[in-house]
RNA sequence: GGCUCCAUCGUCUAGCGGCCUAGGACACCGCCCUCUCAAGGCGGAGACACGGGUUCAAAUCCCGUUGGAGCUACCA
């Protein structure tokens, strides 16, 4: 898609609730436009609505946004020379667009209570007819709307559809898109209260700030009319439009909470990182075209085109997303993991709040034995539990003794493995490993007959990293009393 | 109900008329590596919703059917 260099985006959320994981995908490709191709994206708050207003959601949406990399360059905090960039700010704006409006003809005033559109409504449901206003407002005399509106009848602003011709447009993934005007409602522009509808303010501030793309989710295609009749009643030129493909849950409807994490803060307390997370998202709609999967950020950006984009809703899978941690997880250094894995451990109580350096040394050792088996950030603190730990515990004894052994015999092992481990003064993972090799050839056992009820006795657990590094880590002094105790839990159970 | 969008393995997708006995990835299964668990390597199973056209040729274009989703508010 040719664009110049002029490209101006947004991400216009309303503040109704915490960043859904499907809008965190809209303003991702927004950004992932926006900076492809040298433009500026905008963050717009969209709250309007009254009602539905949540305290804290701005200050969510702003903390997601950032904490996937998502930085607005005009909006909240940033500032920029279209503000304010929340519409409740800008009231008086819509109102006056809307008088506008109302003077060239587009719209009119209607002082239909809510009552009786409600019982418009049941009654067009009852017969099977199609539901929408009735226009009864729509041609009353200058005089009588004057009148009422000198009474101060509540009322609200509705836009006049057109009788009959179609309105099209050209979406920019799909081509294009037309509706017979006759479908399309006499909607309402101004509520009662003063505050525009989304149709109002969404176009007006687009335009004002000068939208080159509107890049928004599928749902919005419907209303898509009647924001092309509003910008061609104001004399304007609509913006690109493009829309996604919604995102499905697993069962098929609305992504929602019955499957999983649905709000972004939610993945992150799981421990996902936001590389992962940016890289699933970018390919549920997009392709690159090749058979690659596994992106950072500056090849998402140098490769992200709009008409790579598909049209079919997708299925929000939770198992890719876990793998593409996984994958990320691995990709960082040890310094970098040990870090993000920080918080984690704090909160289970495993380091200290603030973390000593001490703690910081140790975890940087320990990380890299963790790292390629870690799929979530929060497993953090089960997967390293013993190495932090002065004393473990074993909850099922019998996993000490392999499988066609007897407690005795695996006694007997622990005892001759703990006073070669006893004798060994630099405790390296070499000198550990061949000093327990020997012990394996010198009782003409199997590797794993002396290593799992050393692993278990060390670390309480069956699967752990490689032994030698696990013991090295841990350390001698820990190894040995660690050994000594599944020693006495053994004779102590015969 | 009306309107709109969508339709390739279970899932994400490649494919934009012949390169397709349909490719990759996740998940699944098997083997290898191996002290366990991972990671990794190799291999396997697994899809063009259906019916009509158009064409020498269709997963690819058109129509219909079916199915799924979204919208249908003084919500966004």
């Amino acid at each position: 898609m040719a664009v110049d260099g002029s490209v101006r985006v947004r991400f216009a959320p309303s503040p109704t609730g915490y960043l859904h994981i499907g809008s965190a995908r809209t303003a991702l490709f927004n950004v992932l436009f926006a900076r492809a191709n040298g433009g500026v994206f905008i963050l717009r708050i969209e709250d309007t609505d009254q009602n539905r207003y949540v305290e804290d959601s701005v200050e969510d949406i702003k903390e997601s946004l950032r904490w996937l990399g998502l930085q607005w360059d005009e909006g909240p905090e940033v500032g920029g020379s279209v503000g304010p960039y929340f519409q409740s700010e800008r009231v008086g704006i819509y109102a006056e667009y809307a008088r506008r409006l109302v003077e060239t003809g587009h719209a009119y005033h209607c002082f239909c209570t809510p009552e009786r559109l409600e019982s418009l409504r049941q009654a067009q449901l009852k017969t099977g007819e199609p539901t929408g206003y009735d226009r009864k407002c729509r041609d009353l005399p200058a005089k009588e709307v004057n009148k009422l509106l000198a009474q101060g009848t509540p009322s609200v602003i509705r836009f006049k559809i057109p009788d009959d011709g179609a309105t099209v447009f050209e979406d920019a993934l799909r081509g294009k898109i037309k509706f017979e005007n006759k479908v399309l409602d006499d909607f309402v522009l101004l509520k009662s209260d003063g505050y525009p509808t989304y149709q109002l303010a969404n176009v007006i501030d687009d335009h004002l700030m000068g939208i080159t793309h509107v890049i928004r989710a599928d749902e919005w295609i419907n209303s898509t009319p009647k924001h092309i009749l509003l910008y061609n009643a104001f004399g304007w030129t609509p913006p690109v439009m493009a829309h996604l493909p919604v995102v499905l849950s697993q069962s098929g409807g609305k992504l929602s909470k019955r499957h999983g994490a649905t709000h972004l803060r939610e993945f992150r307390d799981k421990g996902y990182l936001p590389e992962a997370l940016v890289n699933f998202l970018a390919l549920l709609g997009w392709t690159s075209g090749d058979d690659r999967e596994v992106f950072d950020w500056d090849e998402l950006v140098q490769s992200f085109t709009l008409d790579r984009v598909g049209t079919s809703p997708a299925v929000f899978s939770y198992e890719k997303l876990d793998w593409f941690n996984g994958v990320h997880i691995r990709k960082l250094s040890p310094e970098d993991l040990a870090d993000r894995c920080i918080p984690f451990l704090q909160k289970d109580g495993l380091v200290s709040t603030p973390v000593s350096q001490q703690e910081v040394t140790y975890l940087t050792k320990i990380i890299p034995l963790l790292q390629e088996r870690v799929k979530f950030l929060s497993e953090i603190s089960d997967l390293a539990s013993y190495f932090f730990l002065d004393e473990i515990t074993y909850s099922d004894p019998s996993l000490l003794v392999p499988a066609k052994m007897s407690a005795q015999e695996t006694v007997n092992i622990l005892r001759q493995a703990l006073s070669i481990l006893t004798s060994i003064d630099d405790f390296s993972e070499a000198n550990i490993e061949s000093g327990l090799r020997g012990l394996v050839d010198s009782l003409g056992l199997k590797a794993g007959q002396v290593f799992m009820p050393i692993r278990v006795a060390v670390s309480g657990r069956t699967a752990t990293p490689g032994l030698f590094e696990t013991l090295h880590v841990i350390g001698k002094d820990r190894v040995l009393s660690r050994m000594e105790k599944a020693i006495g839990v053994l004779l102590e159970k015969h």
